[in-house]
DNA sequence: ATCGGAATCGCATTCGTTTGCGATTTTATA
DNA sequence: TATAAAATCGCAAACGAATGCGATTCCGAT
């Protein structure tokens, strides 16, 4: 849109000195006398000059913007992270473009090609769940642009990363179900091409192990997508079974919560018949019945992570023209212990 | 970040003609001859020259960017909306630049002048629940910013709006209740700046009155953040009185949730004693114990509805040099009732 | 009075693309 | 063959700002 916004030429027409004396005026360059300067500086505050982004961005080949790429904004999770994306964006003065790639491959492709095209400055990416092969961002990278992955991320990446410690947190959380004496643990697993899926299921085997308990692989279930429905067909596919688990350990609360209503359907009690614990602590999970045990994951904390590495690598690069070292931020997990896994009725 | 990208010079160059050519060439303006066209094409392909989206929007004025001001990123109704204005706007092919007021007016303030100064093309608002005053918008709507405001409306604002009925929806909702058998309804009341609290509290009257049933004023209890602690607090405070209600009907879902904690944890049954309907039908709703009646509001569509009537918008402007006549679309709720209200046992 | 140097400032270019207009070449018409 | 008309293309300015470098002015020192 045209606003007939006021510019340097303006200004530098009214006062009859050229454009660039304006512009050095504005920034204080020692070249201009202080005469000028403050004739500038007073003309441009009374015409409420505020300097064109675009120009600058096309001149300086910098756009002060981040590109987001997320598998699903309606998600606790991730809107989460974006909040806290934006918190140190803001602050630092940049823009962040939100695309969603809806878990698919196709459209993540395409929405790194149209952020590469706005010429962000860098993007800010959780991989799709689809997400098998890594052309496109391997191209992105040949072109030097700086990138930061969370929670879902390219693990052979040469960049920084920020992840929570899903093999801890699974561990944790099996281990507190064996505390509680469950001596079947089912896992509910969640999409086959995350590196978190293979972390939180590598927690939970650890955690068995450690007690000595076998690993019943009849116990793991596949919930490709992680949804309730998923876990509602995990759970009535567990208590069908001759010798059914005393516990389940979901990779997402969506999937623990789905195997509760079967669990509450088939007349069982929670936890005294099976224990249940989820992962990431949505929103909701403190407010089922029985609230729900999970891993709190601090998406804030990760967005805020994310995007300081991804402002340090840009400005350490646009500075020193060489990248940092790529650097990964494992942020803890907190094991959220409520009624759904208290067999013992004593909080740990 | 300088990326090296191949320009419409590099190309001219290489094919020894002008740059002008070249642009000419590859939106097939018919000055030029089809051998140019085909040579121009075929470099570009070969090259992979992408324009420069900056230089673009500096030279057209048109950033193809909309800015999007919202209250909070991490609540499942607004991230729906979210979701659906990047939906329309991918599709338009417009980048979508996001900020949180975080409830704040000033905030709300710097936000939209940072929106400005990124020169995006028109701006999607939904005004935060401290705002009370409307300098800083109506300064944009003067300079011709096109803008398009959503679920929290600046009502006297001479632009496009979309809402949902909050009237009916609320009025649906109580008669329900009624219906229900219900006789003594209390209503959770919202930020009291905000259009769609009046709304709601209004359409909770109507039906009250449609029945000849007695408004008791004091059974209309404020939530002013409208959060899980407050419904517990308004709860508590309905439950002390000498004649508490048989319903409540809540402003959204989170207080009516804190609602229902409190009416459980006082021994009292739900929806038997005390029946709850709520509001937005929020992504836990229906998992909660009983869960709970709401009434949806079409998030994502109304998302949709906001950036399609924006894009309209900016582009019969750029076209036509006249603002369209505002236009306001009111999106249609939808009781879902569930078990929190359903006393007689039967669906409606 | 002359010169040197510091203090100020403007010209011209740059970023990448678009576009009005003029220039040149080719083709068609008489 | 002369001439008009059409077909092609390039020049240059524009969008708004930044910046190297050259130009000008002014002051004090000699």
């Amino acid at each position: 849109m045209k606003y007939n916004q006021v510019t340097i030429k303006d200004i530098a027409r009214e006062l009859g000195i050229s454009p660039s004396t304006v512009s050095r005026a504005l920034k204080d360059h020692p070249d201009i006398s202080p005469e000028t300067k403050k004739a500038v500086n007073e003309l441009a505050e009374k015409l409420n000059y505020q300097p064109n982004i675009v120009a600058l961005s096309l001149r300086q080949s910098k756009t002060n913007t981040l590109g987001v790429v997320i598998p699903e904004i309606v998600h606790f999770f991730f809107s989460t992270v974006i909040s806290g994306i934006e918190d140190v964006a803001y602050s630092a003065g940049y823009n962040i473009i939100i695309t969603q790639s809806n878990e698919s491959l196709q459209r993540e492709k395409t929405d790194i090609k149209a952020l590469f095209n706005s010429r962000v400055d860098g993007m800010l990416i959780s991989l799709s769940r689809e997400t098998n092969s890594f052309e496109h961002i391997d191209a992105m990278m040949a072109k030097g642009v700086p990138m930061v992955f969370f929670d879902r991320v390219y693990d052979s990446a040469n960049s920084s990363k920020v992840i929570v410690d899903d093999l801890s947190g699974a561990k944790e959380a099996t281990l507190h179900l064996i505390e509680q004496g469950c001596k079947r643990i089912a896992h509910l697993e969640g999409p086959p091409n995350l590196d978190i899926t293979k972390q939180r299921l590598q927690g939970f085997r650890e955690a068995l192990a450690e007690h000595n308990l076998p690993v019943h692989e009849d116990l793991i279930v596949s919930c490709p997508q992680g949804t309730i429905e998923e876990g509602k067909a995990a759970a009535e596919k567990l208590l069908k079974m001759a010798n059914p688990p005393d516990a389940i350990f979901a990779t997402n609360d969506p999937a623990a919560m789905g195997a509760m209503q079967t669990i509450k359907e088939a007349g069982l009690k929670i936890p005294q018949d099976i224990a249940v614990v989820g992962f990431s602590n949505w929103f909701f999970s403190s407010l089922m019945d029985p609230p729900l045990t999970s891993v709190d994951q601090p998406g804030f904390e990760m967005g805020q992570e994310a995007a300081k590495l991804l402002i340090r690598q840009i400005e350490v690069k646009s500075k020193e023209h060489i990248d940092p070292t790529p650097e990964t931020k494992i942020l803890k997990t907190r094991l959220i212990v409520r009624d759904s896994s208290l067999k013992s009725g004593k909080k740990k």
